[in-house]
DNA sequence: TCGCTGTTTAACATATTTGTTAATTAACCG
DNA sequence: CGGTTAATTAACAAATATGTTAAACAGCGA
């Protein structure tokens, strides 16, 4: 049991991990990939779209926003919803950090000599 | 408010729900995080580099493999843990299929990005 | 102002998650 | 066999998350 640095090596992967967590929500993942989709979404129309209240919903939303996961802006009485773009830029370029593990069809052997293959990044 | 499918447009949607909400604790992605680096790792070892008791690290690694998310292999009294690859690329693809969000803006990345352009959409 | 629509906040019950320590299972070695 | 190491499972407390309904807030328009 070390210190706090070795569960949190590299800069920033404190916010990701919570960025995954808001993810994590089946509601919350669908209401993502529904806005990544569509664009800007008014709260009420996500409410219907889902099988939860609106109330859930709307906490649902304030789960993504605090996770930066997604903006607000308001238009008169709504309140439009999209993504946000930074946040699905960090996931993305965690995944590609890690790339070796699914580029191809690699097997974890493989995986590991593309790591020292390429050490940059 | 519809049925289930609203809220799982896309096959599979669940399932990599579920990874991510795996990747959602700290303790969790950190395991993933150093898995990718390191490659197999006795849970002994792991417990050792997390802050937290073994039993819980265990419990983690439980989380983990349930999600698919890690491989167990046995070696002697060892347990050794390494990334499931499958996992990382179904994330990966997640994220590709929404790059329109994120593929803008950073120069360098748009080479990586370029390289995977024909493969789905 | 009044009522209507859109959305969030409040209050609360329930379920899940996470951590701890103690006990258990399994493999190794003298 | 008996002791030691490696790891998991059990039991339980505390914290967090999720859903509901009711109330509140805010903008729109007659």
């Amino acid at each position: 049991m070390l210190n706090s640095d070795a569960t949190d090596h590299a800069t920033g992967n404190a916010e990701i991990a919570r960025q995954f967590a808001a993810l994590g929500d089946p509601i919350r993942f669908a209401i993502i990939d529904r806005l990544a989709r569509e664009g800007e979404v008014p709260a009420g129309a996500l409410s219907e779209g889902f099988a939860v209240s609106a109330p859930a919903v709307s906490r649902h939303l304030g789960v993504l926003h605090k996770a930066g996961l997604v903006q607000r802006r308001v238009e008169g009485q709504r309140r439009l919803y999209s993504v946000a773009p930074e946040s699905m830029r960090r996931i993305a370029l965690w995944t590609l950090s890690h790339r070796a593990f699914w580029q191809g069809s690699l097997s974890r052997l493989d995986a590991l000599i593309a790591l020292e293959e390429h050490s940059d990044d």
